[in-house]
RNA sequence: GGCGACGUGGCCAAGUGGUAAGGCAGUGGACUGCAAAUCCACCAUUCACCAGUUCGACUCUGGUCGUCGCCUCCA
């Protein structure tokens, strides 16, 4: 039975949802004016997780993840400027352009690091006339108050806000760096929709005048409209616990009377040097620029070997001892050659099933995958074993399965062994055959030489029994 | 200042009230022409520190120190 954290209760609970086997699943996606960094890759590889082990688990599941192409404030929620339209500026394109470039790109991280796309990727701009709506019952609900063209949400009357951050918004004293906007009559008070004013490029068309919608809106409105009034999950980033997702909350169930979320998940920050790597802090990592120095499956296993709930210190350490992991599991996958029909041995049906059950109580434990993954390896050690005894088709057949079963299929963990393409695949094969034939005429300086400039090419190479040696790619 | 999380071997990282998974690195051995891969063995009497509860705590309670996050857009 799967358990997960609930930030709402601040414990394990057993995961039921509302109408089995369906489950409906909303994560906050970017705001899309910069390309993704590694941040972005642990929150969409531990969220990618959750739904292919849901999967897995036989649920049927809708998940949706926005993305944020509506401008939100460079600054606190009253100040400052919209960072599509600033980045438009820069770039000297139109602020949808850029939440087009940036999507493409979003997108394309992510499919290299092997995340399943959600089923629906909203956009904000594209639900306007939703939030539009959402305000309009808020203002009816007494929720919400107008000053000017700007609708704020009346903190004052929803007593439950806090209850999922245990901060209720006016415990701010010293140390803090709020300006109030002048118009909110609560500093608590957060924004439902803004007067565009002169200057704001993106806006659209309201019963209270041109202007733009609030951040925490676009979430609410989307989330009801594709998994309804109230949903089984909804994830994010730690950091938007307190004020977005406090925020989501109470315009959700200000407007509906139900309970907006029954799951809230969120996952914890990458750091850099123990500070927290962030967009506004400079000192991210960009994927694109990650992925020319390391396999993305590096990054993925990276990411899956501590909890998605600690925070994971950015370290090329780190990275290097993932690579080294990733290798031992590709090298096992590739002993196991081509999947085969039979009946495989007791023996291996035992260890299969036994990892299986293993691997499923760690993930069943709050997704669990540094302790699922303890079981891959324990297995793999396991499976070597019975390699060295010349194991059936069927019985290596078997290990296949449990593989694409467990690490590929629920961890998304590719172990493809080529990555080149065909035409290297042969050269490769030639090189091979190659360093046999000046092995098996003693020719050892040749051989090694051959070796020496193969490993600086980036290639590595194991001599097989039979006087065939393998050349294969590095990662 | 308020709220919260965390502190496990050289590095990373799980974990249970009954005496510490796994990965990386390292050492020794088997295998190899030499390697690589693989296997075997070794590698935390100890889980920040100090009290307390308990027959027994790394795991529960209290305190101390340290690190980090949120309180402003951020995954």
């Amino acid at each position: 039975m799967l358990s997960l954290y609930n930030t709402m209760t601040r414990k394990k609970q057993e995961f039921t949802p509302i109408a089995p086997p369906f489950v409906g699943l909303y994560i906050c996606g970017p705001t899309v004016y910069s390309h993704s960094h590694l941040g972005h890759a642990k929150s969409y590889v531990s969220f990618d997780v959750l739904v292919r082990y849901l999967r897995y688990l036989d649920y049927k599941v809708r998940y949706v993840q926005n993305i944020t192409d509506v401008g939100h404030l460079t600054d606190d929620a009253d100040s400052g400027e919209d960072k599509l339209q600033k980045q438009a500026k820069l770039e000297q394109l139109e602020p949808m352009e850029i939440a087009e470039k940036y999507a493409a790109s979003f997108f394309s991280d992510m499919d290299t690091l092997g995340n399943q796309r959600p089923d629906i990727s909203p956009r904000a701009s594209g639900h306007v006339p939703e939030q539009i709506e959402l305000i309009k019952t808020l203002l009816e609900k007494g929720y919400a108050y107008q000053v000017g063209g700007n609708i704020y949400f009346d903190v004052s009357s929803f007593p439950e806000y806090g209850q999922l951050s245990g901060r209720t918004g006016d415990d701010q004293k010293s140390g803090m760096r709020i300006s109030v906007a002048s118009d909110k009559r609560d500093p608590r008070d957060f924004a439902l929709w803004k007067d565009s004013g002169e200057d704001h490029i993106l806006k659209w068309n309201s019963p209270w005048g041109w202007g733009y919608p609030g951040w925490h809106l676009e979430c609410s409105a989307m989330a009801m409209r594709y998994l309804g009034e109230t949903i089984d999950i909804h994830g994010g980033g730690l950091d938007n616990v307190f004020p977005h997702h406090e925020c989501e909350i109470a315009q959700s169930k200000g407007a509906t009377g139900k309970d907006f979320v029954r799951f809230w998940i969120h996952n914890n920050m990458v750091t850099v040097d123990g500070r927290k790597m962030g967009k506004s802090l400079g000192n991210f990592t960009l994927l694109k620029d990650l992925f020319e120095r390391w396999d993305p499956m590096v990054v993925r296993l990276y990411i899956l070997r501590s909890h998605y709930r600690s925070p994971l210190d950015f370290s090329d350490d780190g990275l290097a001892g993932a690579k080294s992991a990733l290798e031992r599991l590709i090298t096992f996958r590739s002993r196991l050659g081509d999947p085969d029909n039979g009946i495989a041995s007791q023996a291996v049906l035992e260890l299969v099933s036994s990892t299986e059950a293993q691997f499923r109580k760690s993930m069943d434990d709050d997704l669990n995958t540094p302790g699922a993954l303890a079981a891959i390896f324990e297995f793999v050690r396991a499976g070597n074993i019975i390699l060295e005894g010349n194991p059936s088709t069927a019985d290596k057949s078997e290990m296949i399965a449990l593989l694409d079963n467990l690490v590929k299929g629920a961890l998304g963990i590719e172990l493809s062994t080529e990555s080149g393409g065909g035409s290297s695949e042969e050269l490769c094969n030639i090189l091979g055959e190659l360093r046999g034939y000046l092995r098996k005429n003693k020719l050892f300086q040749e051989a090694d030489k051959l070796r020496d400039d193969l490993a600086e090419a980036g290639f590595s190479v194991r001599d097989l029994p039979g006087g065939f040696s393998e050349v294969t790619p590095d990662l």
